[in-house]
DNA sequence: AAAATATAGTTTGATATAAAACTATTTTTC
DNA sequence: GAAAAATAGTTTTATATCAAACTATATTTT
């Protein structure tokens, strides 16, 4: 019909599931980081999960230089020197030079980082759960194997940076 | 058997999907982004993701308060003024007190910014498009109803703020 | 109509990310 | 072994977000 004109260009562009996938990606993880933020701001904690996610990291492999925590924890090297700078501070890691290489610093998790990071795991395990509770574990599972497939295409088209 | 003891807590929680989609749908958001980002550059127009997404939004509905963006977009009314200060300087929107309420201003596209966007829409087609190519449609949409349903799980939860 | 409350937008301060320039080392190459 | 290239980390500058305090105007309550 001739009356289904492009009237609303975004209006269609914004049904269009290519783009929908994107924008709901986004938007739930966002709301869940946010939400996690906020759930161990209330129980008390001091801790951002961005601090969360490089200590887990750490207690996997202690004695990690900052380069590898950058790549393990998907972040640039400059926001890793930001967030050790301030765990270095709040005693909750320390930055040690490394002796085999001398441009390299060693981080280790202290007794205090581990203790506060195995606080703030149930509040993760929590709200993972919570989010997840009635979603069938298969439709999980096939949604993470579609991310990862866009991820890896994405990755794939900015190679030729 | 005895030997599989939790000798590794961060790998067992790793590959779990519950927190795998959390990571999935944040790594390949950021990604996406980068990726537009960057190819927008590359074509030479100098307007961030944050900056397009205003627009397109005013494109839709031309003339909308900051208020009504922000919730639009999804972002906070103070990252709409940042943004909006941005694009006024730049002579692709223009912020008009409104008469009816004298709180509001109503935020309008120019022809330069209706202009930019039309630049930028091919390039967000062209990303959308390459990302998603191999991926069965069926898959995308019912991935878009596992997020928009861990969304929604993540709002409620997040309602008794 | 005055007082209390709500709303629109701005400002400020803090956090996180990212890119580029920089310093200090180490490794490679010739 | 000296020169060139690569790597680890820091610093700087810019962008974007979020939260809280604030100003000005509107609306609701009494």
């Amino acid at each position: 019909m001739k009356e289904n004109q492009p009237l609303d260009i975004v209006g269609e562009m914004n049904k269009n599931p290519r783009l929908q996938i994107i924008r709901a990606s986004g938007r739930f993880h966002k709301a869940m980081i946010a939400l996690t933020n906020r759930k161990i701001k209330e129980a008390g904690h001091d801790l951002s999960l961005e601090h969360a996610v490089i200590l887990k990291n750490l207690l996997q492999k202690d004695g990690q230089s900052q380069q590898e925590l950058a790549e393990n924890t998907f972040k640039h090297k400059s926001s890793v020197t930001f967030l050790i700078d301030n765990m270095v501070k709040r005693n909750l890691v320390v930055r040690v030079p490394d002796q085999l290489d001398k441009r390299g610093k060693l981080i280790y998790l202290t007794e205090l980082g581990r203790g506060l990071l195995s606080e703030i795991f149930p509040i993760l395990f929590d709200q993972m759960h919570a989010v997840t509770e009635e979603i069938d574990e298969k439709d999980l599972k096939r949604c993470i194997t579609v991310l990862e497939k866009l991820l890896e295409n994405t990755q794939a088209l900015g190679d030729n940076h």
